[in-house]
DNA sequence: CATGAATGAGTCTTCATTCAT
DNA sequence: GATGAATGAAGACTCATTCAT
């Protein structure tokens, strides 16, 4: 996907870099940060102690990356879905089911997110994270762009500030696949987004 | 409060349990439970370490014990908030009200509570929590059933079912009280609960 | 010989301090500091591993302490052989005399000795020893002032600065010493300190 | 030098040769052999970490031969300045200041050879060294015989065995440059071998 | 033949837990 | 019954050495 046109050593690299990173991430995220050893991460990945120093300075360094990385990737998976439709309505609808898809294929994947933006700060990434936060902020603020857009078109009431619509939204889809990530048997998370849409769209009180 | 008609000997002892675990709250929720040490416990405590084990068998069970007991305490006091109003809507607005009031009391309650109940399942609970999962649970129950009588009485409308809204409004409380954790200046948590609400309330789409 | 008077805990404490500095000091001066592990030291001085930690911050610091303490020990019995006879050569005879007996009693220790004060200032202590330095410096100026009282009473010529002399006067035993740790057999060091002195005091030229 | 009518392929390897020993001496002499990794010889010395196991079978080995031929170098040197005059006295004058202008010049080599000569016997050389020890007893006794020949000339008085006069002169001069060592500003090794030499010539004693 | 990536044994250090006093 | 000294298993990290390319 990306390792075109590289030298032959180069690619080599980074395919090992992969592999380490999917250990880790497999990893933490069944056991978390403290309970998973060096040599644990080692082990799966087949690698020696030494050669997993080759690529990441420490521990930290390590899931520093791997948290990094899978943010830029769900973020960006996210931004993607909302790009194409033109109606604010159907970017939302976009937003909500690939948030469920991607979860849905990167179980671990969600466990890292969770533990990284909603687990207390006080966690692994404490003090290191302000790049993190601040990559969720702008996805927040980007995601607010469109209750914006929406209001401006008039599609939207103006219930609320845009960026706070934007965090309610995210706590909504969150609230639901944290409820699956728990059950996934008796609570899936929708396969229709406005199930969940819904909620914020129709206005719980009886006129 | 709870220590009455109990022998003198009985309520040392639990006079003593409490601070124990008033000095593990304050550590855990600053350092993470991995970043305490028992030693550290006792030191604040003012305990000998042989005293806390005579008190919790190990570390899990002193951080198992706190956690139980923070979360009934929190969930005690939103299903009180919950109860004194005949009207639902009354019903919510305590709850978001008393939900914030009691975080920006206790906000070393809440930097557990987020990490336990929405910190990926992988922490130190992994495997013990069952029994405050169910407790959550049943919290949601309490919750979804103020959403159902207010649909039986023709305040809500059937906008989705309602254990899903008891998930939705948990998740749009926790999402601004995030918020607010992170940057409390910038992002207060609103003190008229309808700021929150509206949202939930009004409805989104324009007719 | 130190630890009258001091509370049952304290004596204890200090006894097993002195076994820890015993293994220690009989390990670093056969095999040399990073030869040594700490696993080593403890085995030895018959200590689990955390308990050295209880005594000593690290590896580093349990060094430090040796080497000061010896030090300490080997200033302070020169000293004091040079304290008794009012008569300067007498002083410097006894000073050749103790120091030969300090190492012959102390192998180890003098071993230790030759790797802080002569060995390149590489080694371990380079940054720590100043202290050490200092010391060993003033230690010189002690014996620099016997031969200024020395040649005030002009029962010495004045055939070069004292300090100088108290230099090679170190210079001269020290390579006895080296020559005897050695070879001792062969090259003993001379019960007659006047089998060393001789070569300061009568002076080689032939009128 | 000596690499006169080698085959180039040789030749080639003997300056390769030249520079790890060049860039291991600088490191060594600085850090000490414990601080030093293979990793970091290979870098200085521009070479692959394989290269330098192609030239010495193991970091001792390297190490060894450096300070062989660094001892061999320095006595070689010594041993050329006591050669040129016939007189003794200038002998030893020649000596003297040679030993002061190799250091001056060498100061990687003083370090080095301070750590191997005086420094405990326990530090990496231990048990490998017999070869060095015994180079530098042969040195000795040539150091010797020129105050065999002074005293049978008469020009020296028999204040003591030439051997023991030798190692007396070593340690007098490697006192002096120890001090310098220290504090090269304010304990400059004499430019003039008198300042030194006349310790050992002209008797302390008052008659 | 040079290279340097990969290896993994070995080191320092921490900390939960026990138990003699 | 409380104490806290002692324990030692476990973990992060380094670096001498090997060997496939």
């Amino acid at each position: 996907m990306d390792d075109n046109g590289l030298p032959r050593r180069e690619r080599e690299k980074l395919r090992q870099r992969k592999e380490m990173l999917a250990a880790a991430l497999e990893l933490f995220s069944e056991k978390g940060y403290h309970n998973v050893s060096m040599h644990d991460i080692a082990q799966k990945a087949e690698f020696a102690i030494g050669t997993l120093y080759k690529f990441f300075r420490n521990k930290e360094d390590l899931y520093k990356a791997l948290v990094l990385e899978q943010a830029d990737r769900f973020h960006e998976a996210l931004t993607n879905a909302m790009k194409e439709p033109d109606d604010e309505i159907e970017k939302l609808r976009n937003y909500v089911m690939a948030k469920g898809e991607i979860f849905r294929a990167n179980i671990s994947m969600i466990r890292l997110y969770f533990a990284e933006t909603r687990g207390a700060s006080f966690n692994v990434m404490a003090g290191l994270d302000p790049e993190i936060r601040q990559r969720y902020h702008e996805f927040l603020k980007s995601l607010a762009s469109v209750f914006e857009n929406g209001m401006r078109r008039k599609l939207f009431k103006t219930i609320s500030e845009p960026y706070y619509l934007a965090v309610a939204l995210e706590g909504l889809t969150n609230a639901f696949l944290f409820l699956w990530l728990e059950a996934p048997e008796r609570y899936p998370y929708p396969e229709d987004p406005d199930a969940i849409l819904d909620i914020l769209f129709k206005g719980l009180i009886a006129s």
